[in-house]
DNA sequence: AGACTCTTCTACCGATCAGTATAATCGCTT
DNA sequence: AAGCGATTATACTGATCGGTAGAAGAGTCT
């Protein structure tokens, strides 16, 4: 048990309410277990035996199970849905732009690989408002997905059918690697999310050179603490 | 409701145990609430008041809840997952099958929409024996599927870098359809199919020019009765 | 030291829900 | 015209699990 039990503020993140690193412990046990057993299939007492403490601990930290699973796939969704957005002022052509982002956008669900499917898989467990906003925000990431592709199309830079079930197409091919990614498996993460990098950008006909030399490291991103939504 | 209860035999399908139809229905009903609730987001209460009926109604043709979702698991798989068998005599080019294969894999997962998720959905709320045969059903599947990638690439005919990482994003890519794909939506059933086959093809840089003409009738499978495994 | 606050525990409640014991009913055969 | 097997309902149980009341530690400030 490290101490670093400085309460309420002096850590580096952000001016939660209480001690931020117990939480993340909190959530770092959580997501495991969702990801293993799922989220109705994870009991708090799961939880709390394998954290070693008793459940007015974790209800001391979270006010019940689903600010928990919310926290998680909030954090998840918001990094690995915000890889397709760029300043206004990115004048760069749109294939070169959808590169980067599709790079960002595997490198994050990579990363986030046990939460980021939450979003699909325990829909029905969470309260309507938060659906609703991890709605939108999937929305707005396909809609900054089409509307690359459809720009880099229309430059004779890409070629494909449907835009929109191409859209969703990469998208499954990302989603799903919760199902078959393991960190410990025969290829290093960088190397499955350049693998299916290159997949994604064969799926719309997208040819660059140099696209699989250099991964994008700063993609990495260290989960800056997102607040849920309502 | 209709009378049809002709008790034990006399049905056209299978010889089941018992009233065949009347499952049928307790299978459809639940299909439908588990797809839109999820296993654990359903109860049997539900299931029970939209059919109508009380819980010994449907205890009297399942064992229990899990029997269910199994049955439903089960038939979607094996529908889905069979798409990729040949029988030995077949000596057709790698290419020509693997294209019939992916129209039938695609075909039958928009058949089976509702419950072909299933079996990555409520993972942890199944049988571990009944995960282990589903497992196999799904190893299978890609061996099958990888084994005609590498030999349509070996012919030429082909062209995809990794094999396994490829065949994850294809089945991700049918896999995830549950997530989108409506029935009243904007496109016909087979013109979805024929567009997600056709970002397959892409994939893996198949090229076959009549292949979007024809869309394999024969596909709608009227679901004869599997059994489920132990 | 003693009061005050933040943190954690022991021990419990209340609700939900899968599943069942038991009996009523229904259609058919004799 | 009663009896028999197959089916369906009423009414309950037992267990699980999210969540809580209330108090006991433990650090801190004066």
């Amino acid at each position: 048990m490290p101490s670093a039990h400085t309460a309420s503020k002096g850590s580096a993140t952000a001016p939660t309410t209480t001690g931020a690193d117990k939480r993340e412990r909190i959530l770092a046990v959580a997501e495991g277990l969702f990801y293993r057993n799922g989220f109705a299939g994870t009991t708090m007492d799961m939880i709390c035996s394998e954290l070693g403490v008793t459940k007015p601990y974790v209800y001391y930290y979270f006010h019940n199970k689903h600010e928990i699973v919310e926290t998680l796939a909030w954090r998840a969704s918001v990094a690995c849905l915000s890889t397709m957005k760029f300043p206004a002022d990115d004048r760069r052509p749109a294939d070169i732009k959808l590169a980067e982002g599709l790079q960002r956008w595997v490198a994050a669900c990579v990363a986030h690989f046990r939460s980021s499917a939450l979003a699909f898989r325990v829909t029905a467990s969470l309260r309507p408002e938060f659906r609703a906003a991890l709605r939108t925000l999937a929305n707005d990431f396909y809609a900054d997905l089409g509307a690359l592709m459809d720009e880099g199309r229309r430059q004779g830079k890409l070629s494909f059918d449907d835009t929109t079930v191409t859209a969703k197409a990469m998208g499954g091919a990302v989603g799903f690697m919760y199902t078959w990614y393991r960190p410990e498996g025969r290829l290093p993460p960088e190397e499955v999310a350049a693998r299916l990098t290159a997949t994604l950008f064969k799926m719309i006909g997208l040819r660059l050179p140099a696209a699989r030399s250099k991964q994008s490291a700063q993609a990495r991103k260290r989960a800056q603490p997102q607040r849920t939504p309502s």
